[in-house]
DNA sequence: AAAGTTCCCAACCGCAACTCT
DNA sequence: CAGAGTTGCGGTTGGGAACTT
């Protein structure tokens, strides 16, 4: 396959991109759409090739994604989705709202892993963080909660009581076993093909559920609740397939 | 206060998968 | 079915901000 020539065409700008570019950018997709990333460019006057424009949009200017800090809940979900996926950032993305893999990404890179490290030298379990840096075997759906919940080694006795409910938590996630996450990304897949982003996808996934009723037990929904999330998740194994 | 170092994140690169003709 | 074009993903990097000496 001869890759396609990009931006090192002449003539296309690189590096950051100034308001003015975000402007017209943004206008153009509210306008228009995003049918073409290739032909966005030209169409909109900006001297960006068009995967510039879809990094920058997917990244950054795209009104779904959630600005701030990333919460406790949404770090430690990383952490076990990683475990359980690997590198699969745009996985992962796809499970936390608002997110983007990028995002997520530098968060493993620059927080999370220092945070595991920091954790997995307190205490007995060194193994699992070794495993990881190791290049990723497969990821397994068997590990130690303790390899988790061992993060950030000093925590406030307020942080205690939140480190038990996700403790809890990540427990149960344990026992999601592979054939979920077989299914959740054969299902990624298949919504792809039907041009579901994302988030239609969770919909469907919470709309499924309280279709089935088992959601009366998972709380109110709040999009900002990481913890209906997991909850999600955690159910997921009984979903019926689709 | 200045120089050096570290941290962080936006953006780029290259590959692979997917779609279209 | 093959090949060209397009999109998505993960790895990496450049440079500004924050921090330390």
């Amino acid at each position: 396959m001869v890759r396609a020539p990009c931006c090192e065409k002449m003539g296309l700008k690189k590096g950051p991109w100034t308001a003015e570019e975000d402007q017209i950018l943004i206008s153009y997709i509210q306008s228009h759409g995003h049918g073409n990333w290739r032909a966005l460019p030209k169409l909109s006057g900006l001297l960006r090739c068009g995967k510039s424009c879809r990094l920058r949009w997917t990244n950054y200017l795209n009104p779904d994604i959630k600005r701030g800090n990333f919460t406790r809940e949404e770090e430690d979900v990383i952490i076990t989705l990683h475990q359980m996926h690997g590198y699969g950032w745009a996985a992962i993305a796809a499970r936390l709202p608002g997110r983007t893999d990028n995002e997520i990404k530098n968060v493993w890179h620059t927080h999370l892993k220092k945070r595991l490290k920091t954790g997995t030298e307190t205490t007995q379990e060194s193994t699992r963080e070794n495993q990881i840096e190791s290049k990723e075997e497969k990821p397994t759906q068997s590990f130690s909660s303790t390899d988790v919940s061992c993060s950030g080694t000093t925590e406030s006795s307020t942080e205690n009581s939140q480190n038990s409910m996700e403790s809890s938590l990540i427990h149960d996630i344990q026992e999601i076993d592979e054939s979920f996450w077989t299914e959740t990304l054969q299902m990624d897949s298949n919504a792809k093909k039907n041009s579901m982003d994302s988030m239609e996808l969770m919909e469907g996934f919470s709309s499924k559920f309280r279709d089935e009723t088992f959601l009366l037990s998972a709380g109110s929904r709040d999009e900002d609740d990481m913890s209906y999330w997991l909850r999600i998740f955690l159910q997921a194994e009984e979903l019926p397939k689709i």
